[in-house]
DNA sequence: TTGTAAGCGTTATCAC
DNA sequence: GTGATAACGCTTACAA
């Protein structure tokens, strides 16, 4: 900007008629624009080039055509995913994205909502999930109710603790269908690679693969959940790890892919064969699991098209005024080959 | 937005004073201010919970803070790493960053740059290569134009076909690194997995890896040249085709390291052994690349710390007045195990 | 069918 | 130190 921007004044005046008719041929009024002058404000445009300054456009009709999207990091898989998907129906009707990394920092989740606010976002995607930190509950609630009284639309993936419409993506049942298919093959030994420790996506998976493990009496045990991130390399650090208690046990889980497919990787590094020593399981289906060696067995959420779906509801929450489904996920348990049935 | 907005009229009425005066406060105006005030001001601003539409001050200002990005995929590693990059460096500065996916297709660039035209982008990085296509030269030539004249500040990744500041990656030279660390170790017959066919950067690659070779009176043969679109699967089906002349070649080339690994992944998977039977080369070096098997010999491009350089780039050149350096990116020849010494 | 004027939330200019 | 007022580019009553 700057420099000198092509106003719809200026239209106006190569038009010769009045801003007011200009506005009303470039948003469609139904207020009637004479055959004729239509054209001339058409040819003016064309000729001076003029898009109208949303900006000016956003101010006057109090929307900013800002949809924001929080994500933990752009360069996880799961996440480029999402906004693919919700950027894909989002952008094309002239929505700006604006996402935010925040390496699931209170303090940048905190920056970006602030932003937000600041930009007075049409609607908001807390598109990873919550932080388990009192600080975090406190200031986020504060300022989710602020943007709530601004009129923004709020919308989380996965449970979070502020009062927001959120999109369950079933993580306790993800890890209670995995538990199932381990135990129907034969496994009782099982290990757990954890998620970020103040992720309440890790707890819920954690205390899913928990209790489902529990009826079938069987323990995961303390001893046998290993710290991870969430990625490639959280996976392969926690692979070395595993290796004292690598007789005790017959099947690990990753918490997620990314986390299974570093497992996967360094424990062949380390010459232990997987899943005829070891089965491997992971959560989410990224396009990589199927190209691991042996491709991972894992649930599939299918993250672009819940991505599509955000967009599809945030559109519609936006613009219309009937009211939308709701977002279901049908997740699957994908069965590929790193999980050895036991005699 | 489109409920009750708390606006500096408020503040003002609560502080006892004008707007005027909580504009000087907030903007830490040099316009002197009494102590008291300010504190009341201060008060209740934080009483309210106010903070700047920045919108309305973006129209007064003639800035929007918006920080367009336009990548083909965000998908793809290599466009995640560079946005996050950018993203750490320009969003922490009160920006927006609005990305755009255009798959690499005419309508949806110049969708991107329209809607960045009429939302008044401060920047706009074509962090994507240029496409070779005259309709897309042509458009994006006159709306480059008068995204120049709203004083856009622009910026491209490698070279395009309109007259911005171009950051070159060194495309052709990273190929001809390749030709001559391949012919070095002995190889004679080599072939080359293409990207995108209207890509300008596959144009480069390809025509790098040609002209080196051709000074070692090596051809790179028309027949050896297979199509690919910069993706894993698109290497896996590249592979496929090259099984019929896998006896007349001893090296392949992927035009990037999403290729490469495709490629090497169908080569094991058709029980072909990487080096000992073909060597393979990427360009890239994705984070990936060290995990495939074997580990893939490529050329690294920083991609990641270019991002960050961007956003350096663009936030000087946005507020300060002093010169910005230049961006340079240095590659290097990351020698892992896919390459074979030939007698 | 067209145009005038007020106002969206902010800030720069110019008084006082 | 403080505050009216106009203006940024646009839209929306309200007139004509």
């Amino acid at each position: 900007m700057a420099n000198k921007e092509v106003t719809i004044k200026d239209v106006a005046k190569l038009a010769e008629c009045s801003p007011t008719t200009v506005s009303r041929v470039i948003n469609n009024s139904d207020h009637p624009v004479s055959k004729d002058t239509a054209e001339k404000v058409e040819a003016a445009i064309e000729k001076l080039n003029f898009s109208p300054n949303r900006i000016a456009q956003g101010l006057k009709s109090d929307k900013s055509n800002i949809i924001g999207v929080i994500v933990h990091d752009i360069c996880d898989s799961y996440f480029a995913q999402m906004v693919k998907g919700i950027e894909e129906f989002i952008s094309g009707h002239e929505y700006i994205v604006n996402i935010y990394n925040t390496s699931r920092s209170v303090e940048k989740e905190l920056y970006a909502v602030s932003m937000l606010k600041a930009n007075r976002a049409d609607a908001v995607v807390f598109a990873g999930g919550a932080l388990m930190d009192k600080e975090y509950e406190k200031k986020m609630y504060s300022i989710v109710e602020q943007l709530k009284g601004q009129g923004t639309v709020l919308l989380g993936v996965t449970p979070h603790p502020f009062d927001i419409n959120n999109i369950s993506l079933g993580n306790k049942k993800a890890a209670a269908i995995i538990a199932d298919y381990l135990v129907e093959n034969g496994h009782r030994k099982i290990a757990f690679i954890d998620g970020p420790e103040k992720l309440y996506t890790s707890y819920l998976r954690r205390e899913g693969l928990k209790e489902s493990l529990l009826k079938h009496d069987l323990d995961l045990e303390d001893e046998l959940i290993f710290p991870g991130d969430f990625s490639f390399e959280g996976g392969r650090k926690a692979a070395l790890k595993l290796l004292d208690k690598i007789d005790e046990i017959t099947a690990v889980v990753g918490a997620n892919d990314a986390t299974a497919l570093g497992l996967i990787w360094e424990l062949n590094n380390q010459g232990i064969k997987v899943p005829s020593d070891i089965s491997v399981v992971g959560i989410d289906d990224l396009p990589e699991a199927k190209y691991s060696y042996p491709p991972l067995t894992t649930i599939s959420l299918p993250i672009h098209q819940l991505g599509t779906n955000i967009g599809k509801y945030l559109l519609e929450s936006l613009t219309s005024d009937q009211i939308t489904d709701l977002i279901n996920i049908e997740m699957q348990l994908i069965k590929r080959k790193s999980v050895k049935k036991l005699g």
